[in-house]
DNA sequence: ATCATTGCAAAAGCTTTGCATAAGA
DNA sequence: TCTTATGCAAAGCTTTTGCAATGAT
């Protein structure tokens, strides 16, 4: 399998574009962050290292990562752009805690079917899909019955 | 099944809050448009009415409407909110096409079963989920392929 | 009479963009 | 050498907020 860098790589030559130290480094760090990221974190996370990267090259980096399907953008609901590298990585689903904002990750089978059906029922070709699930995990349901048990 | 303004003049009063002549105008508006909308058209279609309601007041009373379950936010994945009214609608998710940008509507009642493995697997107490999917639809796969030809 | 809500305008995010400089190809 | 990419700062957007005035209870 291709590293991240080698795909990158081959999607820069194609389309003419250049292969920077910057959307080198930058790339590295997102597959490095084996979490969720914004522009801001992972803007600080390379000076941490101290790496000189601009948040607009960064902003300009993203659409091309996304494009090439290295990194996809995941809605948190609270305003602004998360993401999440997923070249190499299962396809999964973010459960987000209504009350501690905890989001955990969990792979569904089924939805393979919802897509096959998109395709039968409405002709439709499904690139991706993401399912976004809110609730309360176990520790925040406990605590919201003793709430209100008071 | 009482009706939209009833639900939020009962949300209101419970909350000590207050039944205004503005937050009922918007409601009616938003329930008055069958399709998404976002907090710029909505203002604009309440204008067109001589309904004069700043967008301050809109951007404060989503939240609410939101809170008692009469609205929803949608993710368009282009840089601001969308909204629908759910309230009296079956649960449905959307199929945007990356070619023509329109969105689709349909109905999964397989997610029920995802909701119910959450519950059983992770103790987790489901409150909504939102699957959105992207892809091509029929006549944007056909434009693709002509493209491609020639 | 209270106190929440409104409208306005200013402020606050986050993201994009223009332009001169740097650096891949 | 020819362009694309970068960094900076400014501009752009959407959304939020402070405050005086208004209006609901």
């Amino acid at each position: 399998m291709k590293s991240e860098l080698e795909v990158f790589r081959e999607y820069v030559r194609q389309r003419g574009l250049r292969w920077t130290q910057e959307r080198k480094l930058i790339l590295q760090k997102i597959f490095e962050i084996h979490e969720h990221f914004d522009v801001d974190s992972l803007h600080w996370l390379l000076k941490q290292n101290g790496v000189k990267v601009s948040k607009a090259s960064i902003y300009r980096a993203l659409p091309l990562f996304i494009d090439c399907g290295l990194v996809r953008e995941v809605d948190f609901s609270d305003g602004h752009w998360h993401y999440e590298h997923i070249y190499g990585h299962k396809h999964h689903n973010h459960m987000k805690c209504l009350g501690c904002g905890e989001v955990r990750e969990f792979e569904e089978p089924i939805l393979a079917q919802v897509d096959q059906r998109l395709t039968q029922e409405y002709g439709y070709s499904v690139v991706f899909h993401q399912l976004e699930v809110r609730g309360y995990c176990p520790a925040c349901q406990k605590a919201g019955e003793e709430t209100r048990a008071r």
